[in-house]
DNA sequence: TTGTAAGCGTTATCAC
DNA sequence: GTGATAACGCTTACAA
C-alpha cells in the first residue's frame, strides 16, 4: 500500500498539486465546486499531507520538545511531573503541536539532547522542568536565540520566559500562618540541594522565621533525594535526635516518608508532631493521615508554559514572560492550624 | 542567526554538497583528508544536518509514538506507565530514535490522533499500552500495514506483535499458593473492566479456585477506577459485608487503598485479612504494613516492547513476534504465606 | 481561479 | 574519490 501523494490526487482530480494544496490549506481563491471535488478524491484515495514535507517548506515543525532534567525514570515516578505533563499534553493536543519527549540517562545527556533535537530542526521549542541551580542548557539556549520556556526558575538569568509559583512566599506564608498557630519548633525536611525551589523554600522558612525573632536550627533542616528510603532515613535523623512540632516537608512524597517514620518513632501526628507537604498530589489525601499541604496547581503551570511557548513561536513580536501563580494552604489531618 | 546547510558547509569546505553528506555518513570512499576538513569546517560553522530534510528523503522519521490508551493525566498518574516510558525511553535514546507522545481527553480521541501521527508520517511505528478491550486502533493499524508493538493483549487478535506477561498464569499460580497457605474466602478488588488484563487475572483467580473445588463468590468481586476514591468505595463494599480472608487486588495502588479501607473498618492486616496487590510499584514496599505483591517486570516490558518495533522497522524480514514475561510474588507485611 | 516552477535540506544514482 | 543531478512531498511566488 503505497503512500498517496498530493501529486496522485491532483491527476485523479484533474488539477494541479498546488490546487489540491490551497484546498487542504481552505485558501479563498479556490471556487467551491473544486474545492468539493479535491475534497472528495483526497478522501475517497485516503490521502493525508505528509507532515515531513510540510515541515521542511515551512521549516516549522510543529512539534515541541519536553526536557525533564532529570532521570526520566524519576522524574516520572514524582506526580508533580505527570501534572505538568498533563496540562502540556492538553495545550499541546488542542493547538495541534506533537510532544517529544527527550530522555537520557543523566542530566548532562539528557540537555544535550535536547539542544540537538533543536539544532536538527526537530522542534521548534522546548518546555524545561524543574531546572536545577547549573543551567548550562539555559545559557545554551539563550545564546542559539532558540525559544524556550521555564517553569520554575533561574537563578542565574533571573528574566527569561518562565512560567512558576512563589516559592518563597508560599513558605514564608506557611511558616507565619504556623507561627500564628502557636508552632514553636520547627525542621525542614528540604528536598535536593541542586534544585532552584528548595534554596527558595528554605529562605522562605528562615526569613519568616526571623521577621518573628526565630530561628531555624541549621541541624533540624534535611536535604534529601525524592526517594522514599532517602526521606525515611532524612526524616528520622531529624526526628530521633531533635524537638520539634512542626515538620515542613518540600514535598508531599517526602511528607508521607515523614508521617511514616514519625509514626515508627512513636509521635502521634498530628498531636505531638505536626507535617505539612508541598504539592497537593491527588494520592495524599486519602493517606491515614491524610496530608496538609500547600497545594501548587502543576496542572496549571504546565498549560501556561506551553501556552506562552507556542505563543511566542506564532507571534514573534511576543517574547514571553513572566507568569508567577499563586499557591494555597490545604489544611487536612496531619498538620492543624490555631 | 540563519541556520546553517548542508550547503554552506560546501562552500566553505570548497566540495560538493554530496561530499559533506558522504562525510556525514562516514561513507567509506572519501579521502582521509577531505573528511579531517569537512568535519573541521562542520563543527567551525555549527553545522547540524537537517532531521527533517533527511526524514523526507530516506522516508523514514526515526521517531516512535506512544499511545496511553488512556487518559493521559489518569495514565501518567498511574507508576504503571512511568515504568513502561522509563525502559521504552531508554532504549529510545540508545538506538537514536524520538518519541513521540500522542495525548487526548478520551480514548477515541487518542487513537484518532495516534493514527494520524502514523498517516501523516510522522512516527515510523506505535507502542501501544494497555488495550482496552475494544481495540479498533488495532484493527485499523493492521488494515493499514502500520508497524505497532502492543503491551498487553489484545482479545480480537491473538497474535500479533506484543509483549507481555501472562496474567492468567499470575492470578492463577498466586491463588494456588493462598490455597496452600490456608486462606479459605477470596475476595478480589479487580481494575476497570475495560482492560484485557482484568479479565485475565479474574480467569486465572477463579480456575485456580474450580482446580481445588472452590469458587469465588460473583459478590466478592468488584471492578473499579483506577482512583484511590473509587478503589476505596469498592473495598468498603466488599470488606463491609462479605466474610473474606485474602483480598486479590489486581494493582498496587487498589491494594493500598484496600489496606487502608481494611484498617479503617478494624480489620488488622495481614492477620485477619491478608492483602495482596499486582504489579509491585516502588512505592508500596514503604507502606505500613508494606504491601505483598505480584512483581510485573515493567521496566522490562517497555524496554522489549520498543526494542521489537525497532527490529521491524530496520529488518524487514522481521515481523515481530510474541514475547511473555514472567512474574513473581514479593512476600511482604500485607499478606503471609504458610 | 488555476497552473508553472522554484525551492525547503537532504540523500542516492550516475557519471567522470 | 568526487561532483552533477534528480528526487522526497509539499508550499508559494509569479504568471496566466
Amino acid at each position: 500500500m503505497k503512500k498517496v501523494t498530493i501529486k496522485d490526487v491532483a491527476k485523479e482530480a484533474e488539477v494541479s498539486p498546488s490546487t489540491v494544496s490551497r484546498v487542504i490549506s481552505d485558501s479563498p481563491n479556490i471556487s467551491k465546486s473544486t474545492k468539493e471535488k479535491v475534497r472528495f478524491i483526497m478522501d475517497e484515495m485516503g490521502y493525508y499531507p505528509n507532515a515531513i514535507a510540510r515541515s521542511l517548506v515551512k521549516q516549522k515543525t510543529r512539534s515541541i520538545g519536553l526536557v525533564m532534567s532529570r532521570p526520566t525514570d524519576r522524574a516520572l515516578a514524582n506526580p508533580f511531573f505527570s501534572g505538568v505533563i498533563q496540562g502540556i499534553a492538553a495545550v499541546a493536543q488542542e493547538k495541534n503541536y506533537s510532544l517529544l519527549l527527550t530522555a537520557a540517562d543523566n542530566y548532562e545527556d539528557e540537555y544535550q539532547e535536547a539542544l540537538k533535537q533543536l539544532k536538527v530542526g526537530r522542534v521548534d521549542g522546548l518546555v524545561l522542568l524543574a531546572s536545577r541551580i547549573n543551567d548550562d542548557l539555559i545559557k545554551q539556549l539563550l545564546k542559539n536565540n532558540f525559544p524556550f520556556v521555564l517553569i520554575g526558575r533561574s537563578q542565574e538569568f533571573p528574566s527569561i520566559p518562565r512560567v512558576d509559583n512563589d516559592n518563597y512566599k508560599a513558605a514564608f506564608d506557611l511558616i507565619e500562618k504556623l507561627i500564628k498557630s502557636g508552632y514553636k519548633d520547627f525542621s525542614v525536611l528540604a528536598g535536593h540541594k541542586d534544585y532552584v525551589f528548595t534554596g527558595d523554600r528554605l529562605k522562605g522558612v528562615i526569613d519568616a522565621l526571623k521577621a518573628h525573632s526565630m530561628n531555624l536550627d541549621p541541624v533540624k533542616i534535611e536535604f534529601t533525594d525524592f526517594t522514599f528510603k532517602s526521606a525515611e532515613q532524612s526524616a528520622y535523623k531529624i526526628l530521633s535526635n531533635h524537638k520539634t512540632d512542626a515538620l515542613i516537608a518540600f514535598d508531599d512524597l517526602l511528607g508521607m516518608a515523614a508521617v511514616q517514620t514519625a509514626e515508627a518513632l512513636g509521635f502521634s501526628v498530628p498531636d505531638q508532631l505536626g507535617i505539612v507537604g508541598f504539592n497537593d498530589h491527588t494520592l495524599v489525601s486519602y493517606l491515614k493521615p491524610s496530608l496538609t499541604t500547600v497545594k501548587i496547581p502543576i496542572v496549571d503551570m504546565g498549560e501556561r508554559a506551553i501556552s506562552m511557548l507556542i505563543k511566542m513561536l506564532e507571534d514573534s513580536s511576543y517574547t514571553g514572560e513572566e507568569e508567577i501563580i499563586s499557591t494555597e494552604i490545604i489544611e487536612r489531618e496531619s498538620l492543624k492550624f490555631i
